[in-house]
DNA sequence: TAAAAAAGAATGAACATTCATTTTTTTAAA
DNA sequence: TTTAAAAAAATGAATGTTCATTCTTTTTTA
């Protein structure tokens, strides 16, 4: 329905400003108010779409966990060998998290800090799976370090965000090359 | 003086609850009354120290930031081999951020978020100096990948914040032997 | 024309900062 | 050493602003 669509436009609007603006100036220096201005709404619709602020960002959260791990296992087929497939879902995972910039910048200020509800963060961290899976295969084959799976997404994973960050902040910029030299650390430190 | 002593006390006060409560709630959910009740002052007087509540956080990450790269680097000699010597500053590192972790947790706040003055943490990166010294000796003995200093601390460094947040979540309790499994990687990934 | 959605203005709480006093410390004269 | 005036430090109570949320009215949709 147009209606309905209306209603759906709306909400994503709102969505997406709050992640620029959370981007920019951290969730409590970002007021409901500029949040409705930028997405072209009152203040007052915003409580028609979400139950309170929390409520907003806490889905925002949500909604972008979702569309990065899509992404990430998009291509993802767990018959293939554990060294081929870690390399195709990192690379999906680098892809979105440069391409993708403002939503992954707002993850992983969300994943730095108290401003999400922890329940919420927990269930967000479930849709790994089908990675720790691979892991758990990885680590029977002795292909990957017999190492719990916080050391291998400290080390095969997190750097990412960093890496993004400081190419957000303007600190360097992450050509094809970079890319490659950080899949083969990002390997080197979790391979047997 | 007894005079002097007194004002030092009530500044590392003020330090200390910055810290705290800012871990606990975040920068903007941390207000200034609450700060001054923690440290046992009236609110005015954390305006006899510093200039404003941007400014006691910027004060509050330099002095974090100067204690921890000063414990990071005491023991280091810039002579020893390169191995060794990064084993060395990585495991003190590895200490600081998991034995003083109410401090390390702040930096990582700080350096995740636009919750400090740009221009101060840009100061606060010219503290690894001797760490990125080490790195290009490495590279020239082609001991350590021919990598960005970005990429090598993405590897080597970061990944012990995203342990340490989640210890601190609870998440996971990290062994001596959590800690050597961690070197192992970080060493992996950068070494040639 | 009734119901739903949206709007703008109003409300009340929270907060950073400042102000007017009070308390403590320092100084130096007796 | 004692004392009292001056200076400095500290305080609790205001101030003015900002903001999340709600209320009442208007507009849109069915």
């Amino acid at each position: 329905m147009a209606k309905l669509q209306k209603s759906i436009d709306k909400r994503n609007a709102l969505v997406k400003a709050t992640i620029e603006l959370v981007n920019n100036n951290g969730f409590h220096a970002t007021p409901m108010s500029k949040i409705a201005k930028m997405a072209d709404v009152s203040p007052a619709t915003i409580y028609l779409y979400f139950e309170n602020k929390q409520d907003l960002v806490n889905q925002t959260y949500m909604d972008i966990k979702a569309e990065y791990t899509n992404f990430a296992f998009a291509t993802h087929n767990p018959n293939t060998p554990v060294k081929e497939g870690f390399e195709n879902i990192w690379k999906r995972i680098a892809e979105f998290k440069l391409k993708d910039c403002e939503n992954a910048m707002f993850l992983a200020q969300c994943d730095n800090t108290p401003m999400i509800d922890e329940s919420i963060r927990q269930k967000g961290i479930k849709h790994l799976q089908p990675l720790l899976d691979l892991w758990e295969r990885g680590r029977n084959e002795q292909v990957i370090k017999p190492v719990s799976d916080y050391l291998l997404y400290a080390y095969a994973i997190n750097p990412l965000s960093f890496l993004m960050i400081s190419q957000k902040r303007g600190a360097l910029q992450l050509s094809k090359k970079h890319i490659e030299e950080a899949y083969q650390a990002a390997w080197d430190s979790i391979k047997l």
